[in-house]
RNA sequence: GCUGCUGUAGCUCAGCUGGUAGAGCACCUCCUUGGUAAGGAGGAGGUCAUGGGUUCGAGUCCCAUCAGCAGCUCCA
């Protein structure tokens, strides 16, 4: 608590003691400047928008990733207009230069200031036990109440903020749309408004970041999944359950062979296991009891039988890996045993947050469960890691971060989300830290990221429209072998208790390719385009010899198209250029005559005559090397 | 699932306060045989997402369903 000053009541901190208090308030790795000018604008939204609709009740309003926003309690529908009123009268107020006063209030006096808003008062309660301001208990948290005021608007608040409205810059933030939300993110409590609006420190600032959401729209894989005839989604097969065209496909069948090549090179072995299984094994797993929410309805084949006979779409592969492990008896001498499928899963994702590939409802994981001792935890883990830091490097994907996935923050755990073995918890937690801390990567922790029946190391990776999704997860499990009682031999001939390890190296196809889509913007590098070279024949004259150059690389393995259309050759070569081809083939009479193909590439450049056989090394090598580079 | 927005030809989109559907590209035919990002002419193509309702009359208004988008929540 800071220290009164001399002149003022004595339980009273000074006003740049409190502006001193909020500072500590930014976050580590938040810029101070931009998080006081986003929360300050808050402010300044915040007021204009209860001038806009006088019963509009603000609740909170923090700084984001790219700006801020300020949920209201507002059953007006705010339109376009209404946007762009209170974006002017936000100019309008910042150009009135008013300064950000703060003062220390008591809880009685907030109670009072803030008596016709239910939220406020919900705020003060919570910040009066030592909760913060989502309502999570906040150890440390200071009692201070304080309230910042700009012009007419007060608003309950821990600040920082800038020191005027001066410091705003009102070129330099945007109101960007209003969207629905829940009073503390709960769907049982009621709608609020969310505005939305992103904020620089400079117009230019401003211009660059919408200049990149630009970007990011035309990277969108769902845009450019049709417009390369990669998958779509038709109606009748319902939502989540999109279809790979031939192109996608062929996308997708690369990705596999490259990550089970990788697994079998790594010991791991392949196996198939069905779809669906009985009720019972999900009861046994846990799944029903903990994950049901997310699996299709069990079907009732009408055959009789005891309601654990219903057979169940499998929302997960590890029980199916398990009745792999116990088809014999195992010795400690057979572990580790990496079983790893494409495993084929159904999940009863909520219609609304299904879409494009990223998130789907049908979809198949880049999947292994590894068997192992105790003491051979770590390192399994360890191999797990250097397999995926292999893959991604392969892959091109270079921005990640680790996360380890913790169940729930004991103050704040709820019942039943979450095996109840505290023990299990803690020592599968403190296995996973450790490999991480031992392979020196950076990494956060996170509560609430769990699997139901253990912690993870998941790899998060940011989609093009900056969300954040898991990529690779890595999963410590001791409860699942607990269940179904797995064994193995151990050396001084009694029974062990392996653990289990989960991983998805590469993740589903689905959303690995809905990220790679986004991440090459469709330009493939060559080993993944879907078709590596178009030919283009330039008079009906140099149709069989662009035909023979067209089989004969097919013959080698190349995807390759040959436009045999009577459009012109401009035309041809524009058609491939905007389905990203990394090489065209353009053949006329002096290609014809010297056994060559001239080369132009996906980057414009042309690399002129080349004899075919020259070409097809250069092809080879482009691809054996996985480069995302045209030559070699 | 919730809050809101959207659904017109394969794609991108016009279509006013209700009066009976249009463009460009793609496609097909013909002409053109062209040297590195769109040659020309003609043609075909839509029960306006689906099902109800209001109305003399609905692409247009209302309701439901399906699908898509943004956000919340959830997640590989």
């Amino acid at each position: 608590m800071p220290r009164a000053a001399a002149h003022r009541c004595p339980t009273m901190a000074s006003e740049a003691e409190l502006k001193a208090a909020g500072e500590k308030y930014v976050p580590k790795d938040y810029d101070p400047a931009l998080y006081k000018t986003r929360h300050s604008l808050a402010h300044v939204l915040a007021q204009a928008v209860t001038e806009r609709f006088p019963n509009a009740k603000p609740t909170i309003g923090p700084p984001v990733e790219y700006g801020f926003y300020y949920d209201f309690d507002l059953d007006a529908q705010p339109t376009d207009a209404d946007l762009n009123w209170i974006a002017d009268r936000m100019r309008q107020i910042i150009k009135g230069k008013h300064a950000f006063k703060v003062r220390e209030i008591t809880a009685a006096e907030g109670r009072e200031l803030f008596k016709d808003n239910p939220y406020k008062l919900e705020l003060i309660d919570g910040l009066t036990n030592g909760q913060d301001e989502y309502g999570n208990s906040a150890a440390g948290a200071a009692p201070l109440l304080t309230v910042y005021q700009q012009d007419t608007f007060v608003d309950l608040c821990r600040g920082p903020h800038v020191e005027t409205t001066r410091d705003l810059d009102p070129k330099a933030f945007k109101v960007t749309q209003v969207t629905g939300s829940y009073w503390r993110g709960d769907e049982k409590n009621k709608g609020l408004r969310r505005f939305h609006a992103t904020a620089w420190a400079s117009e230019a600032d401003l211009k660059a970041h919408l200049e990149r959401v630009e970007e990011a729209a035309r990277r969108d894989h769902r845009k450019l999944g049709r417009e390369l005839e990669l998958f779509s989604n038709e109606p009748v097969f319902g939502s989540g359950f999109p279809m790979l065209l031939p192109k996608g496909a062929t996308v997708r069948r690369l990705l596999e062979q490259f990550i089970t090549d990788y697994e079998r090179q790594a010991g791991y072995q392949h196996v198939y296991t069905p779809d669906a299984a009985k009720k019972e094994l999900y009861r046994i797993s846990g799944h029903w009891e903990h994950y049901k929410d997310s699996m299709f309805p069990p079907m009732d084949l009408g055959e009789g039988g005891q309601e654990w006979d219903e057979l169940c779409l499998r929302p997960m592969c590890c029980p199916h890996h398990i009745q792999v492990y116990k088809a014999k008896p195992r010795s400690y001498r057979e572990l580790p045993i990496r079983i790893a499928e494409l495993g084929k899963m159904y999940r009863y994702e909520r219609s609304g947050v299904v879409g494009g590939l990223s998130r789907v409802r049908c979809m198949t994981l880049n999947d292994a469960h590894l068997f192992v001792r105790p003491d051979q935890v770590k390192q399994e883990i360890a191999g797990v890691l250097a397999l995926m830091k292999k893959s991604c490097a392969d892959l091109g994907i270079s921005e990640f971060r680790f996360r380890l996935s913790k169940n729930d923050d004991p103050a704040t755990a709820a019942k039943g989300k979450y095996v109840d073995n505290p023990e299990m918890w803690e020592s599968s937690t403190r296995m996973l830290r450790e490999v991480l801390t031992e392979s020196g990567m950076p990494f956060f922790e996170a509560w609430g990221e769990a699997a139901f029946y253990g912690p993870k190391i998941d790899v998060q990776v940011k989609d093009v429209m900056g969300r954040e999704e898991t990529l690779s997860t890595i999963q410590a499990d001791q409860h699942l072998p607990e269940q179904f009682k797995l064994e193995f031999k151990d050396s001084d001939d009694t029974p062990k208790r392996p653990v289990m390890i989960h991983r998805g190296v590469i993740s589903t196809m689905e959303r690995m390719m809905s990220y790679l889509i986004e991440l090459y913007a469709g330009a493939f590098p060559v080993w993944l385009a879907p078709v590596q070279v178009g030919i283009v024949p330039i008079a009906d004259r140099h149709f069989e010899y662009a035909s023979k150059i067209a089989a004969d690389l097919r013959a080698k393995d190349f995807r390759v198209e040959c436009d045999l259309g009577d459009k012109r050759m401009n035309a041809k070569i524009r058609e491939f250029q905007l389905q990203k081809l990394p090489y065209v083939l353009v053949i006329g009479d002096k290609e014809m005559e010297a056994g060559a193909v001239a080369v132009r590439l996906r980057s414009g450049d042309d690399l002129g005559a080349k004899p075919v056989a020259e070409f097809e090394a250069l092809l080879e090598q482009v691809v054996k090397s996985r480069t995302l580079k045209l030559v070699p």
